[in-house]
DNA sequence: GATGAATGAGCATTCATTCAT
DNA sequence: AATGAATGAATGCTCATTCAT
């Protein structure tokens, strides 16, 4: 894939340093915390001067954000590859919750990095990690609202299925982490899924759903 | 039972001051982050000395955590008192969890609090708030238990379930915060509440759960 | 030596907490140092209140400079003894000086004392503990003088002779306080006075010492 | 020897800045105590920033420490200095003292400096400062063993010759400093070196020396 | 007189950021 | 472009002293 031989070689390896950057940065961000990492030892890691982080980034904010950023394009990548591959809109919903536990499973660091982000930039809200992708979001409010319609799902209001599927879904990630609880989450979700599919009372009300 | 008018008028004044100092501790350090509230503040805000704040928590840290322990406790106590103005073990488990998505709702900082707690102490794990209160968790395992008994829950694990209920309540907590959305979660929790009683799909499996 | 049975009861009684807290400070002082040490220990270790101490000192540096008279006052006291007790000059002066020695073998906190006097009271010069008892000096002055006279020690200016007697003796225990030397002094002490008396040289010169 | 233009050109103003710091440190320790100099003073005093102190000797005591041993070489040179002048041992002794007199004389605030490390590092001991060179002290040893052969000093055992002379010399330097005398202490020392060499009393004993 | 709770001045140290080389 | 020496703002904590009880 590298192309020109020259100039273009020069920019590529700035980019490549930018990322060598940006993970040293997720990894030492993630175990230490943003006010116990310097910005001298993410140099160090790379094997980089401390100047051109400083280069690269701007200050230690700005790398933290790129960082943050940057985990939250992995897990998209991460979601897309199971995405992509499946038919079933029903199937595919339930492999995107999957793809996402398991990505949290494989990248504990980057709970911790959200964790960071919000105790530092308790003002920025939502989340940069979070931040609505509308295109996302209405693609699959047209998916779910064709499970309504094939009888496949009740009949609720789709942005409030969405939102309570990621209240589940990351929710259940959040507190496994927060309670202490040892991964894998994502393997112990039968019954989290059973539930969000099939409910948990015995017997469904003959009438009115609301 | 305030009796002798002398010594424990002295105590008690100092527990009051422990008071204060505490919740001046839990509004400060949720509104501007650990890092960023300095001791002199929080005992300006009080109206003591910063000494004062030191004699009575030893230091910085402490006074953190005895503020997270302090909101953990004011979360048990209003769990408690709609807790025990029920009977029927269902309408009480969907109280219960109202109970909490509203002290949340009203006390905001308090989930602040959380952050900064796993931010801080990313070592010590579980979190202080979430410790297991193992008597409690057995109440509730043989409530479950009973409701399974009587036909009215699905026969799940019951330690499952228990797990899957805090994932869905102090979950929903977390993604809403994170996902900087507008209180009051509690209101908006009808959906929530359905899918977690009937499910999502529209057809329940003939046979075989789990 | 207790006579009146009340008012003076009272100031006997004071008079012995004066010491006790003395008695404390000066080994407090010289254990962990002047600003190691607070004042609350002091007071914990005679079992009074900070106040207590305080109203009968006034403030830190008015105690330790107050134990260090104290100190000095029991150095002179143990030179006394033994002074009194002998006839001889030439006696006497060696008795003394081995007092003095044995004075800071027994009591090596009251060395740390001067060290801590120096460092803490620079400007204050010379030490209160070596304040130039003048009386005292001129008393030996003219013991020194009849020796001179007597034939008994060379004709050398007698406030030179003071000084290096000083210097020597002093001087000894300085030095093997600071480069760490294990006590007793005053035991090694047989080649210190064989040199002082006698001298190193192997000839004396026949003629004019200057 | 300076041969690389630039690299040790670096290495050198680093070195150089390093004894300015030393310089300024030793002055202002001395002159107003540990406790009472602040390193913000001494950053001042060499005309940089806080920061550097600190980058060159990593933190207050060190920084201390390494005064005290600068000022320990600065003696050791002194002392070799008029020591490779002379050929008689007997001369050379005496020159060594004077000089260690005079050197004490010169730099007065070298024994406050003493004073202060002993004061600080109660624990530490021997001083730094006073740290035992076997090397010199075996070389001296030697020295006086051919003195003891020759017939010029009595003979007594060495290594007690030689605490004695430590004693004289540096005893007499520290009372003197105690006393609150005025310097210069080398030129008043004709007596002590008269007392030393050849001894107090107007007569030997006839015999047996010891 | 005695006490000890309250006070707040004082200071070492860290580390993000800059900029001369 | 890259470096890393220099900088200095920012802050937790201690402890002598006071004074109400």
């Amino acid at each position: 894939m590298e192309v020109q031989p020259h100039a273009d070689g020069k920019e590529a390896a700035q980019a490549e340093r930018s990322r060598d950057i940006l993970d040293a940065a997720i990894n030492l961000f993630a175990d230490k915390g943003y006010g116990q990492t310097e910005v001298q030892e993410i140099a160090d890691r790379v094997g980089v001067g401390k100047g051109t982080v400083y280069r690269h980034f701007g200050n230690k904010e700005s790398l933290f954000l790129a960082a943050v950023a940057h985990a939250r394009d992995q897990l998209i990548a991460a979601v897309d590859v199971v995405q992509s591959s499946e038919a079933d809109p029903l199937v595919q919903l339930r492999s995107c919750m999957t793809a996402i536990l398991r990505f949290f499973d494989a990248h504990p660091q980057v709970v911790e990095l959200l964790i960071e982000e919000r105790a530092l930039f308790r003002d920025r809200r939502p989340s940069l990690f979070f931040e609505h992708d509308e295109q996302r979001r209405r693609e699959w409010g047209q998916r779910l609202q064709g499970l309504i319609e094939a009888g496949r799902i009740r009949n609720l209001p789709v942005p409030e299925i969405q939102d309570t599927l990621s209240r589940f879904v990351f929710g259940a990630m959040f507190f496994h982490y927060f309670a202490g609880q040892a991964p894998p989450l994502a393997d112990q979700s039968q019954v989290l899924f059973d539930v969000l599919f099939y409910g948990l009372a015995a017997e469904r009300p003959t009438r009115a759903e609301s």
